[in-house]
RNA sequence: GCUCCCAUCGUCUAGUGGUUAGGACAUCAGGUUUUCAUCCUGAAAACAGGGGUUCAAUUCCCCUUGGGAGUACCA
């Protein structure tokens, strides 16, 4: 559809550092990375912080983190060094706006030169005023050209005797401007309904309009994905590229991500921003696959990708033009997939800084040892108490809570809790005798989940027990849950040791 | 108000003139099972409305309705 040009695809993005990456950007970043991917082409990282009002310490920083959580990787841009200070890569420096000054300066006079742009003395009240005025005749505000028309020289002695000004953009008058997006198609706008815009700020610094187009000219970018909410804004840019004489490049706008009332996600939502996730146990391929999903689809039922899978097959046909509401129970569908797909090893290395959190073990070193006593405890006896509840949890950060019982000896739970349905307390107490007395029998080496499982079946049988009468009180005893892992699991886990004290302990109680 | 964008199950979506409108999440009902989760099976669930065009419209065009975005010396 689009005029292919033939050189090297380059996209960026270019965040402002006025808040912590939200879930947002984070798709809009993935979009511009999977199409740069997918094409071979290169992806920069550009800052536009031309709002010094508005400038957030450390927004930066979490952005280039974000980046390097997400192992997103770029060409150009500002990036975290070992020290953890910024440095910049790539030919088409400075990526910060606000080292760019010099550059649309020079950009300004040729605009000025060519009768493109103009000078403004207009006070903001003035302009408040009018925007008012304007609202209540129901007319759509705009700014009504009063220094349009002001001579150069008249201009020029305005700003020799120090009134402050700004720079305005000479809009043509009733014009069609035509684009082409991407992703939507043709777009028409008449200047009519175009502003004479801002180009430089009283405080000298350009607006985003107008550093955002001379940057992604002088930085040779081909594409320009961004979201939706910039197709009002398309055709000044598009006036600006044609005023330099410059070939604009293409166009793709992204369907809004809305919240549950069909709106644009914001802060005011809660939990947007992209740590937030991180730090409420989403893992990083769920987050990223699901945010992949908002709005894009390779046309086929596939829901689980790789990050080579999506790069292969990421293509703007494909994007959808509706915006997409953000689906909580989805993304925790996803996060289960992934938190099942991990190995024992990676799934422990995830939930242990959890179970560190929730203060039940403590790293030393090397090794770990059980907050409570202090002895000493083994990864692998930590990897296969975590895999028991790999299948049960949806989120990591609920780890913690349904594996307590490995790690302390101090969990209560009531005595009624151990009777099995309509079994009696009786009954129990003779069933966790026998259960006692069964395991052990069993060998220490033959302590395994298959063996318990059948002996205690066998047990039930021969006692003329139901396999609940066995395994519930068992689960009880040694989860103090209703709600766990099997017993024969737990018990292998726990060794016969452990197992037999617990079981002591509930006899006792009952 | 004005301008622009958008419209398939509750949600994410497949579909590009002829389909029993498909999948996934969620929901509900079963199955497996000692609980929960996983897993398996099944059910319910959508083309916003009205006009055209056409032999034939979910699909193309127009209008209406609905939703969204923008409307700053913010990006």
């Amino acid at each position: 559809m689009e005029n292919i040009n033939l050189s090297k695809v380059r996209v960026r993005i270019a965040p402002s550092p006025t808040g912590f990456v939200h879930i947002g950007n984070l798709r809009t970043i993935l979009y511009n990375y999977l199409f740069a991917r997918h094409n071979k082409g290169e992806f920069i990282v550009r800052i536009e912080d031309t709002d010094q009002s508005r400038f957030v310490k450390g927004a930066m920083e979490d952005l280039l983190k974000t980046l390097e959580w997400a192992d997103i990787d770029y060409e150009e841009g500002p990036f975290l060094n070992a020290e953890g200070k910024i440095e910049e890569k790539g030919d088409y420096g400075p990526y910060t706006q606000s080292k760019r000054l010099d550059i649309y300066k020079k950009h300004i006079k040729t605009l000025l030169d060519k009768n493109k742009a103009y000078y403004c003395f207009c006070s903001k009240d003035r302009l408040e005023k009018l925007r008012n005025e304007q609202k209540e005749q129901k007319l759509p505000p705009k700014y009504d050209q009063h220094c349009r028309n002001l001579s150069k020289d008249e201009a020029q002695k305005m700003i020799n005797s120090g009134e402050e000004y700004v720079i305005r953009f000479k809009t043509p008058e009733n014009k069609d401007v035509i684009f082409e997006d991407a992703i939507r198609g043709t777009i028409k706008v008449n200047t009519h309904d175009v502003d004479d815009f801002v180009l430089v700020k009283t405080d000298k610094f350009p607006t985003y309009h107008f550093a955002n187009i001379v940057d992604d000219h002088l930085m040779k970018i081909t594409h320009v994905l961004r979201g939706e909410e910039w197709i009002a804004s398309t055709p000044k840019h598009q006036l600006l590229y044609e005023a330099f004489g410059w070939h604009p490049p293409i166009f793709a706008h992204l369907p809004t991500i809305l919240n549950k009332q069909k709106k644009k996600m914001s802060k005011r939502d809660g939990d947007v921003s992209v740590k937030d996730f991180i730090s409420q146990g989403y893992l990083k391929d769920a987050l990223l696959n699901f945010i992949t999903l908002l709005g894009w689809n390779a046309g086929t039922d596939q829901e689980i990708y790789t990050r080579d899978e999506m790069i292969k097959q990421f293509s703007l046909d494909n994007v959808h033009k509706a915006g997409a509401v953000f689906d909580l129970d989805k993304l925790d569908w996803i996060n289960g997939v992934y938190i099942r797909q991990l190995d024992d090893e990676k799934f422990a290395d995830l939930c242990i800084p959890y179970l560190c959190k929730a203060k039940l073990i403590t790293q030393d070193n090397d090794k770990y040892v059980k907050s409570e006593t202090g002895e000493n405890i083994d990864i692998s006896f930590i990897r296969r108490a975590l895999a028991l509840e790999q299948a049960r949890i949806k989120n990591i950060n609920e780890i913690a809570d349904t594996v307590k019982f490995f790690f302390s000896d101090k969990f209560k739970y009531s005595k009624d809790l151990l009777v099995w349905k309509k079994s009696t307390k009786e009954a129990t107490k003779k069933a966790l005798a026998l259960v006692m007395d069964e395991l052990n029998k069993i060998d220490e080496n033959q302590f395994k989940s298959e063996t318990i499982e059948e002996k205690l079946k066998m047990l039930a049988q021969n006692n003329n027990l139901g396999n609940g009468d066995v395994f519930w009180p068992l689960r009880v005893a040694l989860s103090g849950r209703e709600k766990s892992p099997g017993p024969h699991e737990m018990a292998e886990v726990f060794g016969k040791d452990k197992t037999l004290i617990r079981l002591k302990d509930a006899i006792l109680k009952i």
